[in-house]
DNA sequence: GTATTTCGCATAACGCGTTCGGTGAATTGA
DNA sequence: TCAATTCACCGAACGCGTTATGCGAAATAC
């Protein structure tokens, strides 16, 4: 990925991208992703709508963004720090991090979400599967995960069961704690892994 | 809820309804939820578009109205037939059905589900829940199940990891065995339920 | 039997996401 | 340096879900 140097053309581009974008998330965490139109985004940008659909594929896609943004900083910034405790442990603290994270997101951005036409789930989580599959597997070489099960077929079924728990979060809007759910289902998950 | 006697408008009315439900979900099945749309349902029904909604109250409605009716079946046809066997193996059973009621939805369908702002989920199990809390409850008499978790939280648990199956199943377009995988998560899922 | 109300259904219009053809300025190539 | 091409951006139009408004016939009340 060599950084070629941008044309004045392509930098005032990228501005406008990115103007589009922060208005869109600005108004959206105002209003809420549903109570806000391309027309009013375009508006806020400064642009027309038709620069809006230049960028972005539609309006899903300004979530898309979000996510990947926000894969950026899972891969860089929770990877990195998840320690050397046993592996099981690092499971759970993983999914406390993505607990946090669609926390942070906020309930109305994941009931947009979980709609299946929005395919993130399954690329979105690129990066991160590699990450727990890596984990899983030095858990099983270190005997604290059995080896029973591969490391796909767990990571596989720890997201199953993750993605559940953020959906019913989102179906009960928000109103209980994400993380301590989490940290049960999981838990009780991780416990069919252990030896 | 006495029957009282239909007079011959409102006959007619469950009538008309029936035929756009009909259309409806003849158009569905053979060219998908979003390829289709209220004006061609009207029209092949031979009503207007204000008849839809006079008596439907969205696009959406038609799914839930599916599934009402499903509802119904499965607390007439499955609850009674579970049988005597070990609790841990009815429940099982139980998800089979889930699994099986799914596939026979057609994963377009079960796609559109997966969206909150269709709040089926946590209506629409009313039913197939408390049924499975009673089961759930005879398993911990009988000591087949542990007593520290109470039927609530098995079951909340249960449903967690049934819909995410389910949503991954659909953000896969129902490219793999949906009960096998079904199987597997609740059995594992299940297990922790032993004493 | 007549007046009143209900309600089944139609039609037109609106809002919003998305598409599409166009324009002019920046870029490229000769 | 000048023609050819790209491309950032515009704004009108379209499709479809949904809503607002209205009408006429059936049901009800008196």
């Amino acid at each position: 990925m060599a950084d070629k140097p941008l044309t004045r053309r392509q930098e005032q581009a990228l501005e406008t991208r990115n103007r589009i974008y922060n208005a869109a998330v600005e108004l959206m965490e105002r209003k809420g992703f549903d109570n806000i139109t391309i027309a009013e985004i375009s508006r806020a940008a400064g642009v027309s709508v038709g620069a809006f659909y230049h960028y972005f594929e539609s309006k899903n896609d300004i979530l898309a963004e979000i996510f990947r943004r926000a894969d950026e900083y899972f891969a860089t910034e929770v990877a990195p720090n998840l320690g050397e405790k046993p592996v099981p442990e690092q499971i759970l603290e993983y999914f406390d991090h993505y607990a946090r994270f669609n926390i942070a997101s906020g309930v109305e951005m994941i009931r947009q979400l979980f709609n299946p036409k929005v395919k993130f789930f399954t690329r979105q989580d690129r990066r991160m599967l590699s990450l727990l599959q890596d984990l899983i597997r030095k858990g099983q070489e270190r005997g604290e995960i059995r080896g029973d099960v591969s490391p796909e077929e767990a990571v596989r079924l720890l997201f199953i069961m993750a993605r559940g728990v953020v959906f019913d979060w989102g179906l009960h809007e928000g109103s209980y704690d994400l993380e301590a759910m989490m940290r049960a289902c999981i838990g009780r998950l991780v416990s069919t892994l252990r030896p």
